[in-house]
RNA sequence: GGCGACGUGGCCAAGUGGUAAGGCAACGGAUUGCAAAUCCGUCAUCCCCAGUUCGAAUCUGGGCGUCGCCU
């Protein structure tokens, strides 16, 4: 079977310029990497592709912004796809920068503990310390390597001991274990100078398109409410600060976003494809075409 | 040329004798059902020189620089 090819980068990279040749030339189908792109309504500030060139892609408009999404549903989501697209004898081009779901995907996760927001009810206005020490009694393992400041996870530590009474240390251990998928990664690479430079450009782009008025349009739950470029215009539409500071704060955490993908991507084998400040995206392509046909034909 | 004010990390900025707050930015890391989120960590000896003092970013003198006003 033909390996899944993953093409990351952060964002301002330039990789979904490079996506759609890179499909076509291969004869792919795209399976979108983004956790913001899933959501309907929010096509500027996730610069989603207007024109898909044929080009088949899925996990993109699947979602109500109002609707929360989490990881083993991309999981869900994206391994029926891919089994679609291998079906229709296509090869499968993933592509995005949300480094959690890609590891998802390629190691697996840990099932049968959703989300119980009974259970999470119970522990809202508790300290996160005090919390912290109560994970340590049920699962000591997992109490060392969190922080006790970082609430969101210890409180997901104890919902997975209450939900299945098991430690979650004993039950996450797909990370560490064989690839689900055969797969090359390929990356676009860029200075930090170059992708800021580009993200402001990109910024008073998805300005001029209206993402302000997009945004109005939206009524944002948990997950898409986090979005970058949608949280900050929220706050400035609900009179927090001035449009200036909102542009402002998305620039910001943009970068931000930047630094903790690469982050991400240092645990991947990553083939990574360094991009200069002139080259537009559609030149990248034999490059990275080459390096899936590199890896793909042994 | 004269008078005055000021000179603290990349930026803003506390601190007026007891051994450098804070904010912003930057950077590194974590990351298994919110992940474009969340959390953790790193980052100055206070323009320069001399002096006073047990001890100075804080006081004194000189120098340099910036700003304002005056001529």
């Amino acid at each position: 079977m033909q390996p899944i090819f993953v093409l990351v980068g952060p964002t301002a990279s330039g990789k979904s310029g490079s996506a759609i040749p890179v499909a076509k030339e291969l004869g792919a189908e795209i399976v979108s990497l983004d956790s913001m792109a899933l959501y309907r309504g929010m096509d500027i500030g996730t610069d989603k592709p207007r024109d898909l060139h044929g080009v088949r892609h899925h996990l993109l408009d699947l979602l109500d912004p109002a609707e929360r999404f989490d990881l083993a549903r991309y999981l869900a989501d994206a391994d029926a796809a891919i089994s679609g697209i291998r079906e229709r004898n296509k090869r499968v081009l993933i592509v995005g920068g949300t480094g959690l779901y890609l590891m998802g995907l390629l190691k697996g996760v840990f099932g049968g503990a959703p989300r119980d927001p009974a259970f999470r009810a119970t522990l809202s206005g508790v300290a996160a310390d005090t919390l912290h020490a109560r994970l340590r009694e049920v699962d000591e393992a997992t109490a060392a390597r969190v922080h006790q400041n970082d609430r969101r996870r210890i409180v997901r530590a104890l919902e997975v001991h209450a939900v299945t009474g098991r430690p979650l240390s004993e039950l996450q251990t797909q990370f560490e274990g064989e690839d689900r998928y055969a797969s090359v990664v390929a990356g676009v690479r860029r200075s930090r100078d170059d992708l800021r430079r580009r993200a402001r450009l990109r910024i008073d782009q998805m300005w001029a398109e209206g993402l302000v008025e997009e945004v109005r349009g939206l009524e944002l739950g948990d997950t898409a409410g986090q979005a970058v470029g949608y949280k900050e215009v929220a706050g400035f539409l609900a009179g927090e600060y001035d449009e200036g500071e909102a542009k402002r704060l998305v620039l910001r955490n943009t970068m931000r976003l930047i630094r903790r993908q690469g982050t991400w991507f240092k645990r991947f084998d990553v083939h990574w494809v360094d991009a200069g400040p002139t080259d537009d995206p559609a030149a990248l392509c034999p490059k990275l075409i080459a390096i899936y046909r590199g890896d793909a034909t042994p």
